[in-house]
DNA sequence: TCATCAAACTAACAAGTGTTAGTTAAATGT
DNA sequence: ACATTTAACTAACACTTGTTAGTTTGATGA
C-alpha cells in the first residue's frame, strides 16, 4: 500500500497541490478531486483544511529541531557540524520534497500553531548561528560576517526543494558532498 | 508626493500585502482597505487583480533581463561578472523589497504572461550558467559542478528580499562585497 | 457660473469558499 | 443473520471572492 492511512493520503496529496499553487489557492474540492472523491468526504478523516497544513509543517519543523539538537551536542568540529547540517537538509528534503514547499512558503497561514512554529525556527537559526560563530572563534572559518554566512547557507538549504526533484537519478551522498564543498570551500580558485 | 500615480500606489500597496500573505490570500478588499478606499474604486485605475500581479512581476523580470545583457556582454573576467550579478540582485532587491517576494513566490499565478515570464527566467539562468562554465573553463573557478554552483548562488540571491529588510541601516556597497566574498571565496580557512 | 471629468461611492452579481447535516452502501465482527 | 462501523455520497449553509453598473462628489478649465 502506498499510504498508511487515508488521512496520510490526504496530507501527501495536499502537499503536492500546495507546492504547485500555495495553500490559499488550493481548495478542498481540488484536494478531493485529485483523490477521486468529493470534498465533504475529506471530513471523515480530517478536522479542517488548517489541520492539513499544520500536520505538514509541524512534523517537518520537529524533525529539523530534533536533528539539530543531535548535531549541536556532538563532539564534531564546527566545519563537520556544518556539513552535517547540509546533509540534514538534503535528507529531509529528498524524503519530503512537497512538504518542504509548504514549510518555506505557507507557514504564515498557520493559525493556532504559528507562534510555536516561529519559536522552533528562531531556535534553529540561533543554533546554526552559534555553530558558525564558534567556527570563526576557533579559527576554523574565515573571519567573515557570521550573519551573511548564515543567510547564504540557509537560503541555499531552504531552496533545496526546488532543485532536488530536477535531478531524478541523483546520488544523494555525492550531491551532499558537492554542496558542502561549494558552501564551505567556495568556488574561487 | 510618495507615489507618481494612483495606479502606482495600488501596485506598491499590493506588493506589500502580497509579500505578507501571497497573491491568492490577498483580496481586492484588503488592498482597498489599506488605501482607505472601497474595492470597487480600485477599478478606476486598474483592469483587474491579475494586472497588478503582472505589473509587479514583469517589470522586475525585465530589469533583470536588461542588466544581465549588459553584464554578459562586458569584457570583465568571469569572477567580476559574478560579482556584478551579486550587485545586481542586491540593488534591485533593495529598491523593490516587496515586489521581489511576488517574483519569487507568486509567479505561478500569472495567467497571460506566465509563458513569457518563464522564458525570461530560463534565459537568465542560462546566461548565469554560461558565465560559471566559462569561469571553470578559464581556470578562474574551481572545477566544481556548475549546476550546484548556480543553484547555490541563485538561491541566496533570490532570498535576499527576506534578509535585506532586517538590516535597515545597511551599507549596500559593503554588504554586496561581504556577500560576494562568502559566495565566491567560501568560508573555509 | 457652468460643463467636464477624475475618482470616489453604494449596491449587487454570479461563482466559489470551507464546512455541516443527514443519508447510503459496503465491509466487518459476533 | 444482524448490528456496527467506515467512508463515501448529496444537498445545503453562510460567507467571501473578483468584478460591474450606476451614482455622487469635488476640483478644474472655459
Amino acid at each position: 500500500m502506498k499510504y498508511e492511512t487515508r488521512k496520510d493520503e490526504i496530507i501527501q496529496t495536499s502537499a503536492i497541490l500546495f507546492q504547485k499553487k500555495g495553500y490559499s489557492a488550493v481548495t478542498m474540492r481540488d484536494i478531493a478531486k485529485s483523490m477521486g472523491i468529493k470534498a465533504a468526504s475529506l471530513y471523515n478523516h480530517i478536522e479542517s483544511k488548517q489541520e492539513i497544513l499544520s500536520d505538514i509543517i509541524m512534523s517537518l519543523a520537529e524533525q529539523f529541531t530534533e536533528q539539530m539538537k543531535i548535531i549541536k551536542n556532538s563532539d564534531d568540529s564546527s566545519v563537520d557540524k556544518l556539513k552535517n547540517i547540509v546533509a540534514l537538509h538534503v535528507n529531509i528534503t529528498s524524503h519530503n520534497q512537497f512538504g518542504m514547499a509548504s514549510l518555506n512558503n505557507d507557514w504564515m497561514h498557520l493559525e493556532v500553531e504559528l507562534e510555536c512554529y516561529l519559536k522552533l525556527r528562531k531556535n534553529y537559526e540561533n543554533d546554526f548561528r552559534n555553530i558558525i560563530e564558534k567556527g570563526i572563534e576557533d579559527n576554523e572559518l574565515v573571519n567573515g560576517n557570521p550573519e551573511v554566512i548564515l543567510f547564504s547557507m540557509l537560503s541555499t538549504l531552504r531552496s533545496l526543494y526546488l532543485w532536488l526533484p530536477k535531478k531524478e537519478d541523483l546520488d544523494i551522498q555525492k550531491f551532499t558532498n558537492e554542496l558542502s564543498l561549494v558552501l564551505i570551500k567556495g568556488i574561487n580558485k
